[in-house]
DNA sequence: GATGAATGAGGATTCATTCAT
DNA sequence: TATGAATGAATCCTCATTCAT
């Protein structure tokens, strides 16, 4: 199917409301994550992930109209831990303290399962998915968090958005490098951050 | 074929020694370009490469012995401008031109094509292709550059990696919202770098 | 691909379970049979053998890994016939009279589908197919009806693999020639082989 | 180009004249015979054959109509240096010393050259080429040692053809498992012939 | 004559998806 | 609902052959 062929549903064809299912669903989007992070893209095919999961290839069809779907409903299930974790930023009394949380936050985000989150990080890039996806209740947080934190910010929306780009810039090519010293490159990411924050803050 | 398989050879076939093969050579590599930027990996296939380029199939595989050689060759062609661009920082006099040109180099590069560049560093990080694309010149021109504009930093070479890493990040995500104001842009990018080394500089 | 290429998996892909599966790729094995028959290696590719079988080509990779893995499953659908047809000679009461059934079984099995059998005698010799089919049951059982036969030879495996040797030129060449007289053919053979034993049998 | 596809011309294009085309005639067929040796027919293509003459493809067109000609061009090759060592055979006084030398040279033929004469006994095969390359004068020959050494045989030209039948499964399977010493293989070979003939011989 | 760039039909293989059971 | 056999469009790649230089 060519990048721009429109649409189809991507979201789940059924809302799974028996617990059977429930499981069913998640075995076959955590199958879909280890196959990514084992073989990544190329080994990542609907059959696989099936076979994987341990469940047919027409029920994974049950569960999702096609693989697109399931790889939306993979991001989501990334994007949600993360998403919960970066509210706590809001609840932070000091503006400072709420930052350096978003920080950490998007860092473990990324480093987690990092070659997953790399990955997750490119297929979310497919204009396919992209509609999907759109996550603007994370940059909508992280737009609060720096809005407390450097009040007089002039573009706080896109020092969100270059936030986020930046951890992920840097995590990314540390976890290419398989660097494991996460208080190093947390150290390094805030440098970087809080440098950018400093310099952008005051017009 | 899995992303592990000991690959096929990634080196172009034959160097091609009559100005027509050149051109024919040319001509691929730039079609190949134009597709990537056109319709992502989705419609990167060779026959579309050969077809958009003007020449058979055949003649395509007489000069790329397979799909990733001729990707190969694209990230060389790319890096190659970058390159040379990024050298002559090297030759400025006072240490923070030096770093100003690498910045901006780094940006340029980002932004000349920015889907292409930003595909291309997707494809970089195929297992597949890494071993073949070492740029350790790349980033010892980095080292080097922050060397100079900051003598007493702890560790340039990570400094040089996180550098590029940041505006990738930056950049990447700015061509992604189709960002086109470059002055902007290269002084964010600027605010995240300066910041970074001044933090990270001394010990 | 190289012929030294070491192999990708000739075994089947899946066992079929189904009563419907066994059914296609019998249906396979047998329109590889024909076709090889009828057209040589040249018209030996695997879609028309998929044609002719009346199913998908994916259907086709769905029970065989790739083309060498039908061939040789096809050599082993042949040679299973023969091995039970020869496994009687070891049943026979005189030893004379199980290396008769021996030669008859040889001929047997070159001359039921010549053509077939010859053709496939040459596949057998490609490097790639030859460790999967080590046929050393074959040559044992052989091996055993002379030594029963002629007690005291010096070197019954030598002779054993000489035996089939030469049921095999004779038979193929007789196959080339269109002859059709099967008592006449199976006269000349136990002459060649009976004559071959009686002077190397005793030292 | 389809097994049963006619003809097109298979002799050579142009009987060289100069001594120069000679040379590259004759090292075009001998890259043919060290390529079909060395990688099987899988390696056998037009294009490494010109590579490894060191001509260029074009000349090898220049020389051979196609393919397949330079296939016969090889088998011509080969059969004209047995030709001539059998030919000797009816120099010989006596009858058995005749045959001898058919049986020897017969072993020698196909053993100089293992793999490349068990190759080209399977391309020999091919019905394309078969009409090209009757060679019923070495039958010829065969047939006539036979009636000078068993003058009251009943069918003689069936001997001819058996025995090089019964020569070429030894010796090639010989061949393929590596045997070396000739002495021994020769000694089995004429055991089988000569057992042949001594009960074929008289009704 | 020689060269080698170019051609493109042919053939192997994959994988998302459907549907009969 | 679950299963998994079947499908076939889409791709990669090879190699015999031609022809402009």
């Amino acid at each position: 199917m060519n990048e721009r062929t429109p649409h189809k549903r991507l979201r789940p064809r059924k809302t799974p409301s028996q617990p059977r299912s429930e499981e069913t669903v998640a075995s076959i989007i955590e199958a879909a994550a280890q196959i990514l992070e084992a073989d990544g893209f190329n080994g990542f095919n609907t059959n696989a992930v099936a076979a994987r999961a341990g469940v047919s290839i027409g029920s994974l069809y049950q569960y999702f109209p096609g693989k697109d779907a399931l790889t939306v409903a993979l991001i989501r299930r990334e994007t949600t831990r993360f998403h919960e974790d970066i509210a706590v930023a809001l609840t932070k009394r000091s503006g400072k303290a709420g930052l350096e949380h978003l920080i950490g936050a998007a860092v473990r985000q990324q480093l987690q399962r990092p070659r997953l989150a790399r990955l997750l990080d490119i297929a979310e890039g497919r204009p396919a998915l992209r509609d999907e996806l759109a996550k603007p209740e994370l940059e909508q947080i992280a737009t609060e968090v720096i809005k407390r934190a450097i009040p007089r910010h002039a573009h706080p929306e896109v020092a969100a958005g270059d936030l986020f780009a930046i951890v992920r810039g840097i995590v990314d090519a540390a976890g290419e490098r398989g660097e494991t010293d996460i208080e190093n490159l947390e150290y390094r990411v805030r440098a970087a951050v809080f440098g950018y924050l400093s310099k952008t803050g005051t017009p």
